[in-house]
DNA sequence: CGTAATTAATGCTGTGAGGTTATTAATCGG
DNA sequence: CCGATTAATAACCTCACAGCATTAATTACG
């Protein structure tokens, strides 16, 4: 049994008519005779009555039609969606990002691909770099968007952009009077940073900057989520380093000052393996690409979720961490 | 594209190696090859890469593979279905009975019917005789189970058995004293009848044996159901024939008599239509035949509702009554 | 009732899709 | 660098299936 004697055999048993279907079929009536007569034969079954003047279908032949549309249908079916995803149309992408590129640019550009190709199922998890670089590596996620330098040779990295960060003050600290500050009026505060263990890029190069700053920094304690730094800040714990982009969540009796001279940075970008062929990662990275030219900033600072966001499931992965 | 060349893209997708595959299929390498080229180029999809030594699928191909071997399964099972109801093993069976027939020989048939063909559906109705007569015509059922005769060429009946028929009385009535009436003896009382036009032959063959004994019966209610006609002779309403098999319902103030001589029988027959090729419809008569054989007085008395009838959703046909 | 029209089945013939065998080319392991 | 492995290519073959001509049966109609 074959496709195309599917074929035959709805033609006939829709126009109940050899001649016709035949013609239908850009066929002479007897091959298609002889082609049902065949499959008739190979099913054990017969599917039409036929008088040399009439053709019915039996009980068994209106199964098989109901059965034969159905298998043709799945196939085209197959065909259109084997193409879509061969070019990318369809699929899916499972993506990663950090809790401070949720807030800066991942939504602009999830709402440019989102539109542009609706059919991509999207899987998204919040994740700090270090996890990233491991669950792109595993194939858990296609791509990544983190803070480099990533140092893997398996992984590809492209640029976003650079946050610089400033420092969050309780609003009654006497810093707060000076506009600009040096690192060196911060050696006797107690630090409050983000854990090494996720993010070691960002935490050396505070170190080093206080390092040559002339200071060995006292960090009182590691905590990972932004907002909670900046409600510890507020409660007079200590003092954080926060990237602009995210100067407007958390308290606001918390005040940032910037600092004279080379600060903390928060480099962003996106990642993805460098052997990775799949169409829908290609896609995504050049919308990435369009929106870096559109907006040479990037999306602007957003100062409320965005409903786009609001449909993203967005999952909280526990994956292992760099020990 | 046709059913063997996802025979062939399967295999090769699983073997991930042309020559074991082409081993697999029994047939050569270089005819798998260029199969799976042609295939390629019908899809204008690559759906696989292939170095000289090595075979890997894209994602194309493992989108394809899935759907391939969908179509495939369902190829396989709709051969299957359609062997199955050629042999009248599956499909559909619509039936119908009256309400007498319910409490009499329809648990028994179905059971058995159930059990030798467990993927036949079967549909069940509650209809009169005369409505069945127009549902088989209708082709709205295919087997009813009503009272004979019927007079119509494009359907056959199969008799089943007889009733005999009994007059029930409220146990206060006089002729409760007698064991055995004279059709006489009811000529003035007040008769509660099932209405004519839901079941002719019935209610002419009383007026008939009335006729026969001298009198015409003072009918001053028709009630269709047999439970309800019950009911009012326990009231006092008037008295009615109840068939011998539906004595246990109802009322048991209610009193049976029979009558000496010639009384009311209500014949049971299957009927279906004459032209009616279904090989379900087949093997259903084929089993009613077998019960007629194996218990002559067919399945006896039910004494409480059959827990088999339970799963059968009871439809009450509202159809277009005879005028 | 006989004849023409319709329509499915049958016999014969030819062709191309898809099979085979032999060979080549590229890659990998030792 | 050589032999083993494996996919691709080339050349040839053959059978499934298409077409054409014809037959057989049924229906419609004068």
């Amino acid at each position: 049994m074959e496709l195309h004697d599917l074929h035959y055999f709805v033609a006939v048993a829709e126009n109940l008519h050899f001649g016709r279907a035949a013609e239908q079929l850009h066929l002479t009536q007897p091959a298609l005779s002889r082609q049902i007569r065949a499959l008739e034969n190979e099913l054990e079954v017969q599917l039409f009555y036929r008088t040399k003047r009439k053709v019915e279908l039996t009980i068994a032949g209106q199964t098989f039609l109901e059965e034969a549309r159905q298998i043709l249908r799945h196939a085209e079916r197959a065909v259109l969606t084997t193409r879509k995803v061969a070019r990318g149309e369809m699929g899916e992408l499972k993506l990663s990002f950090t809790a401070s590129a949720l807030r800066s640019v991942v939504p602009q550009i999830l709402r440019v691909f989102r539109d542009r190709y609706p059919e991509v199922r999207l899987t998204l998890t919040e994740q700090c770099t270090c996890d990233q670089v491991e669950a792109l590596l595993a194939r858990q996620i296609d791509v990544g968007f983190l803070h480099p330098p990533v140092d893997e040779t398996l992984l590809v990295t492209i640029p976003l952009r650079t946050d610089v960060c400033a420092i969050a003050l309780p609003e009654d600290h006497p810093l707060v009077r000076k506009k600009l500050l040096n690192l060196s009026d911060l050696a006797h505060e107690p630090f409050l940073l983000h854990p090494r263990q996720e993010g070691p890029n960002f935490y050396d190069r505070i170190l080093r900057l206080c390092q040559e700053a002339g200071f060995r920094p006292n960090v009182v304690q590691e905590v990972t989520a932004n907002q909670t730094r900046i409600g510890l800040v507020a409660a007079g714990m200590g003092i954080t380093f926060i990237p602009e982009t995210l100067q407007d969540i958390g308290d606001p009796t918390v005040i940032y000052r910037y600092l004279q001279g080379p600060a903390p940075t928060l480099p962003l970008a996106i990642a993805r393996r460098c052997d990775d062929t799949s169409p829908v990662v290609q896609h995504f990275c050049k919308v990435v690409d369009d929106q870096l030219k559109t907006n040479r900033n990037y999306a602007p600072l957003l100062k409320r979720p965005d409903p786009t966001l609001a449909n993203c499931p967005i999952e909280h992965y526990s994956g292992n961490r760099k020990k």
